[in-house]
DNA sequence: TCCTTCATATGATCATAATCATGTTGATGA
DNA sequence: TCATCAACATGATTATGATCATATGAAGGA
């Protein structure tokens, strides 16, 4: 008899350490060496760059069931910074270890493989969403790209992804209201 | 004797067909079906989706030595057009194939995932600079991250990636070089 | 019920980039 | 040399979003 095991990124992590975060804690800095990857289990944790003036700029909001900093796998050093953006808990994985069950099993690596172009979609439609001047303009490609406008209470949500101010974000919808009702 | 034949990507596309694609020419079209993975050898590819309205977005511009919508490998059907935006030479290998070469090469799947990852980064750093209101701070992070300031010609290209108008760009640089020259 | 809080909503003002217009410079070729 | 072209440069004007200030409404807790 044989038993398929067929391996998911969570089943990986799944049996591996877990660390708990409050808000604020970092996991890692910048130029540390790498030496485990992390996938969070709950909360949020934030991977910031800082520029020379002091600016903070996130360059990844990983909520549970995301790998942090992907491509740190193939790197000896952080190139940023980890921090917990609201009490969180990771599962830690030594990067050797990662590696070598990619290694040795392809399906997940293909399962990899796949999350990262996923990823690599979603970040550059972002990237052309935000360099659209205009707030309908960001909107309708939004819209069109097939995301659903959330429940009244999550629209600030969408204004942050649009990379808009939330009072823009409402007045355009209160300018689509205003045009559909006449 | 044991010979180890290390593959890169580009060595696995060398033998493959190539395809010489005109400017303007479609390489393939939104909701066709995938049956073979592209990269670009010469020129310049579009990945383009279009809107409700036909405003045109792209989402990469692939040039030589990039493999086109890396995500399509994990996809029965495109999400996008494919356009030549300059006169152009992709090489094309089976899907099939290229799956294979991945699930049979450890080294070629870490290597595949890494370019992956690298991409997300890449894309990821693009679309918060690109959030960033002013064009000093994106001009500022886009420096930071290690970006050099090309020759006088190139200007625009940077004025383009970091998503403003070539005059606003000519003006920021105008008022550095009257800030530090005082 | 009342109080607090947060998301939505909207007006007023301000800051800033886009746009349009025009000029300058430098490279290339006839 | 002159014509041409593209990139750099900058002024004037306009469009648009950010910001600040409030207000309204709904949900939840004391």
């Amino acid at each position: 008899m044989i038993i398929i095991m067929l391996m998911s990124l969570e089943t990986l992590f799944a049996g591996s350490r877990s660390v708990y975060l409050a808000a604020g804690k970092v996991l890692f800095r910048s130029a540390a060496p790498v030496s485990e990857m992390f996938m969070v289990n709950a909360g949020q944790i934030h991977l910031c760059r800082h520029t020379v003036h002091g600016t903070k700029m996130v360059l990844q909001r990983a909520t549970p069931g995301m790998v942090l900093a992907e491509a740190s796998a193939y790197s000896d050093s952080y190139h940023c910074d980890a921090i917990a953006a609201t009490d969180s808990i990771v599962q830690t994985l030594p990067k050797s270890v990662f590696l070598s069950a990619l290694a040795a099993d392809p399906d997940l690596a293909a399962t990899w493989a796949a999350t990262l172009a996923r990823g690599v979609q979603a970040a550059r439609f972002r990237s052309e969403i935000r360099s659209l001047p205009k707030v309908a303009d960001r909107l309708d490609a939004w819209l069109g790209a097939g995301n659903p406008l959330p429940q009244k209470g999550r629209w600030q949500d969408v204004a942050h992804e649009l990379s808009v101010t939330r009072e823009a974000l409402y007045r355009e919808l209160a300018r689509r209201r205003k045009g559909t009702k006449e």
